[in-house]
DNA sequence: TGGGATTTGTTTATTGGTTGAATTATTTGG
DNA sequence: CCAAATAATTCAACCAATAAACAAATCCCA
């Protein structure tokens, strides 16, 4: 049961009613009636009622004409997610390039912008201002449509504190930069690491595990680690720096200080000059992973997608023979499906998961107007 | 919110509320009243109130004379968990000994019985009947006390599947034993990994931080990883298998058929030949660990408790160095407390995590008599 | 063409559980 | 000995889910 520290009024009940209804209706593959989610929920019809009709209400839920027909009786009503209700602004800065997305609660990614400079070039602040440009372009797109957005997620290539405070992000050479104090867009806003991001963007598509890792190797090599369908962030959220795990101890020096760092044979630089080096270490690295957290399913993205048929078979030979699992389960490798825009979707994903997890703090919102 | 699956009734609200008022006690250092309850956890005193008179009907709180008095009013009346109520059997099977305890509500072990044998010269059918019998011998003991077991948990230090099979258990010899079925108690039975319930163990005592890696080293190497306060078993319940993560890739052979795994140059003979070697064998594969979960505590237990002064020094120089957020924030590492007994209380502690976590099963349960 | 069968969705009385205010109980302090 | 203070209980009100009856809309078959 796991009771949480927080005591439970009826009010609760309705909330969690509410996100359960609204999932459903999310996660189903046709456009469920309301008798329908009854069953699948274990609510009476009655109350499933009650809840959709303040779901419609709030402009989460509509109604669509027919839905696919079957024998007798009354026909139902479809339900669907609106695509005119709130969305997620989805933000990210990088090496070479700023992006910003709107997002509308279906997922479906109504904007995207981005612009490519180099934002080494540029002091935090400076690049922070451009980024700022852009989600107000983004901003301004999404009010045309009618969309209101619930909140803003900035993707980084770094370490984030839990404030949003970016402690490190070496290859942009930021160090204590306060995000949320530079960036106000008159929405809440979330700072999260890149790899964090792109792992809950991969998360989304397509009903994947609930369970895997994401790797990301661009100039780092960063991974998210989701467990049970939640990203698992660490005690002090500084997780997944598998790019610093040891590989090879007495081998090449790293940047960090330490020697045999993964970073340092599947890095993109290691990649591009010997891929089956960087296909063993990677290996390596990842044996371990699975040895500890027991992950059945690890997703190659970042710079990893367009290599993955190259890196494939060194990774397998090692995971096979270093996993000590590997006889009794599998461990399935694959290339990430959403490519260089992962980290941003998945920002904009944080956003509408929020109200999709919790409809009833955004039906109680403060109105505006 | 992380809605779950499942609806929400009011009996679900006063499950959890009951859990609420329960662990509010048990967390609690002093006698709590039921105002004081009420303040700390939000609800109402009349709810309080008649929670409290449910779980002391129930036999789980009682109420002790005069709590430590203060100021003016109306004295106080004291709550605390029965030592009276229900408890659990931990038990435990290792390569040398075979175990059993009584824990009662209030987490005090009432009764332990060990045996020391060599398990491996037993096929399992008989190893479990040994066992059994020492079961009963404990639960003849708890019942003179008037304890009522909730039920019994099992340390087995190997792979254990969801349904109690054990897949393999090289040190005992063991592979695909179905537990469950050669060892009834009459009692729900729980089998889990021996270094994930000592972890549980350790997670119990003095409070100590929710979010931990517990490393047991004895012949094989395990870990328990604790995250927030929960155990995390990994996608099939196989986590923390350290003792075969790669620390020198073309090193010494290992019987899981890799070359290089922590166990060959940590494992209990490798510490006694060198420990200078395994310490930093050991810092290697911990630094991998800290920089995918961000740990912030690392407790050494089993047979690296007695030589943790040995390794200390060893293990920290190699996390200072390979710690990508060393600099930022720092890595304890200390010794178990609770020794050779930890599997054992762990899985004693599981049983009554049990009824402190949903006691209104425990409350609503089929009565015997 | 029309009436049952069938399924959807709504209405209504009931129940379970928390709340808030008033009430009772028991002490300290002047 | 009475007022102030704190603890615990009682009771009417309220909120949300339930169960069961009812209304709506279609299919199917005679």
């Amino acid at each position: 049961m796991n009771a949480s520290r927080s005591p439970v009024r009826q009010s609760s009940v309705r909330a969690h009613n509410l996100a359960l209804v609204l999932q459903t209706v999310a996660n189903s593959a046709d456009r469920p009636s309301r008798a329908a989610i009854s069953a699948s929920t274990g609510l009476t019809r009655a109350t499933v009622s009650a809840l959709v009709d303040d779901l419609i209400a709030g402009h989460l839920l509509t109604e669509l004409d027919p839905a696919p027909r079957t024998g007798a009786g009354r026909p139902a009503a479809g339900l669907a997610l609106t695509p005119d209700g709130p969305g997620g602004l989805g933000l990210e800065i990088n090496v070479d390039y700023l992006a910003a997305c709107v997002v509308d609660l279906t997922g479906a990614v109504r904007h995207r912008f981005v612009t490519r400079a180099d934002q080494r070039l540029l002091p935090p602040a400076a690049a922070l201002a451009e980024l700022g440009a852009l989600a107000a372009q983004a901003q301004a797109a999404a009010g045309a449509d009618g969309i209101e957005l619930a909140g803003a997620a900035l993707a980084v290539p770094g370490l984030v504190a839990a404030d949003g405070l970016v402690r490190v992000a070496p290859n942009l050479g930021w160090s204590d930069v306060d995000v949320p104090a530079l960036l106000n867009l008159g929405l809440p806003l979330t700072v999260d690491n890149e790899a964090n991001l792109a792992a809950l963007g991969e998360l989304r598509t397509d009903g994947g595990p609930p369970t895997f890792l994401y790797v990301s190797g661009e100039i780092g090599i960063g991974a998210g680690i989701v467990l049970d369908g939640e990203l698992y962030r660490g005690g002090r959220g500084w997780s997944g720096e598998i790019g610093h795990v040891t590989v090879y101890p007495d081998g090449r020096p790293c940047r960090c200080g330490a020697n045999g760092c993964l970073e340092q044979y599947a890095g993109q630089e290691a990649v591009a000059a010997d891929p089956d080096l960087a296909a063993a270490a990677l290996g390596i690295a990842l044996s371990a992973v699975v040895n500890l957290l027991d992950l059945g399913v690890i997703v190659l993205g970042g710079g990893y997608a367009p290599e993955f048929d190259r890196l494939r078979d060194g990774i397998d030979a090692e995971l096979s023979r270093r996993v000590l699992t590997a006889g009794l389960a599998p461990v399935t490798l694959r290339a990430a499906t959403l490519g260089a825009d992962a980290a941003m979707r998945g920002a904009a994903d944080v956003v509408i998961s929020g109200v999709r997890d919790d409809p009833a703090s955004w039906l109680a919102r403060p109105q505006a107007v």
